[in-house]
RNA sequence: GGAGAUGUGUCCGAGUGGUUGAAGGAGCACGGUUGGAAACCGUGUAUAGGUGCAAGCCUAUCUAGAGUUCGAAUCUCUACAUCUCCGCCA
């Protein structure tokens, strides 16, 4: 969420904002719905400061035994305009706060202009393609000749994108879980948190999911909850409401959750194997930093996913999206993305933003600086990374010619021989 | 799922329907006292919106929403949360 005496001041830069991130958000009409909730806010304060006024006097007049029926019946109906202008104030205010939430974050001036992920900007390649003495095979078969999935039986018993894991595969995801997780908290200092998978609607406002993400996301409607998209939409909620004290900033928090996305619109795209899922497995690294500190921190996290790709000797890419691929929410967005070389292409693992105060603003959290002042803080996250697309590559990069494939060194600890 | 109790500020904790944004503590901050500290003394200590150069003033907020009333932290209803007991259960 922006600020609303920002947008009035800065319209134009706003507008230009919500073109180059091809979202829809008319200011202009915005701006008219702050003008008419601040003049009901008036009508309303005004009338309530006659009725505080005179309830004192009624107040006063009784204790001191003297009638006050006049100022009763002069106050009769008060109370009636005071509950009309309420209700104005109230349809103003809903109206205002319904318009404001579809308004996207500000990019970063650094953040390139682009209308689609053509313009996104490559920053910088790691590690070398393995020359093939063969001819790779893609993750799907790797999985076959090795019983690692079981994605058939998966749509059976939920429909497609909801993949089994079998035997080594199972072992392989539950091996690289833990070993990411335990990188960040022993390697990059973060604390660990196990969060809720559903969540209510006001967590999902907090984040940003709400309302422009709406159909991306199951809902369980009985109970009026979702089911996370990602870990970020808990943990950055861990503060929501709260302001916190000067020295509890920074905070930095890894999670493991299921994501749960349900992919409308993008049937038939990527969806080979466990390239595009409606359940899958994430580690999500949350930072809850002073707002002088987030775009040195935004680097930090890049690196702190791109450590997870070293170690894994995987080799990827870093690309900095441009205004139209940038997620609503974020300033700037980094994605990496890892070399498939069965499927012939890079696979985006993982996704690195900083939202700076706009969802700070959403959720409310907040924090007390040196000089006792309350600012919002700056919130970020990132991917540590998804492991759909990590398995790939681990599968294709690191297969042998009779398709079979090795463990990577990192995980053999978190898979002892049996 | 059933029965009951509770929900006040950073925390604890008062609060008879009428100058209560809210007593009193604790904590914290600043100042005094001290060689330094503890103890002690003093002062300060919400958030949001509006208005003003500013001091300030007005409005809202005592879990949330609705109701009764000229007036609600206080009375009524609903929701939510916490606790206790019973039931069920990984």
């Amino acid at each position: 969420m922006l600020d609303l005496k920002f947008i009035r001041e800065n319209a134009e830069l706003v507008k230009t904002a919500v073109k180059n991130k091809n979202e829809k958000a008319d200011i202009d009409k915005i701006i008219e719905l702050d003008e008419a909730k601040r003049i009901a806010q008036f009508n309303f304060d005004q009338k309530k400061a006659e009725q505080n006024k005179v309830s004192k006097e009624i107040g006063l007049k009784k204790k001191n035994k003297e009638d006050a029926s006049d100022l009763i019946n002069q106050m009769a109906s008060v109370a009636q305009e005071i509950k009309d202008l309420k209700a104005e104030l109230t349809d103003a205010e809903t109206a205002l706060n319904d318009a404001i939430m579809w308004v996207p974050n500000l990019p970063h001036a650094d953040v390139p202009v682009g209308k689609s992920e053509d313009d996104n900007q490559v920053i910088r390649e790691w590690g070398k393609k393995r020359d093939f003495t063969f001819q790779p095979l893609d993750h799907v078969e790797i999985a076959e000749k090795n019983a690692l999935l079981d994605l058939e039986r998966g749509a059976k018993i939920s429909g497609s994108g909801f993949p089994i894991h079998t035997g080594m595969g199972a072992r392989l995801e539950r091996a690289l879980i833990n070993f990411m997780l335990d990188y960040h908290i022993l390697h990059h200092g973060y604390t660990e948190i196990m969060v809720p998978s559903l969540v209510n609607p006001t967590s999902m406002k907090g984040t940003g999911q709400l309302p422009k993400l709406k159909d991306d996301m199951y809902c369980v409607s009985e109970d009026d909850m979702y089911l996370i998209p990602t870990a970020e939409v808990p943990i950055t909620n861990f503060f929501s409401q709260e302001i916190l004290k000067n020295d509890a900033l920074p905070q930095k928090f890894v999670g493991f959750s299921n994501c749960f996305r349900r992919e409308a619109g993008s049937y038939g795209k990527d969806t080979r194997g466990l390239q595009r899922l409606h359940q899958f497995n994430k580690v999500e690294m949350v930072r809850f930093v002073h707002p002088e500190e987030s775009w040195k921190v935004l680097e930090e996290m890049v690196n702190d996913a791109e450590d997870i790709l070293k170690a894994l000797n995987l080799p990827y890419r870093l690309l900095r999206l441009c205004t139209g691929d940038t997620s609503f929410a974020s300033a700037m967005t980094y994605d990496l993305e890892v070399w498939a070389p069965g499927a012939n292409k890079y696979l985006e693992v993982s996704s690195v933003s900083n939202f700076a105060d706009f969802q700070a603003r959403r959720a409310s959290i907040r924090f007390r600086d040196a000089d006792g002042k309350v600012q919002f803080v700056h919130t970020l996250n990132g991917s540590g990374l998804a492991t759909p697309r990590t398995i790939i590559a681990i599968l294709e990069n690191y297969q042998n010619a009779d398709g079979s494939f090795e463990i990577p060194e990192v995980l053999k600890a978190y898979l002892p021989k049996i």
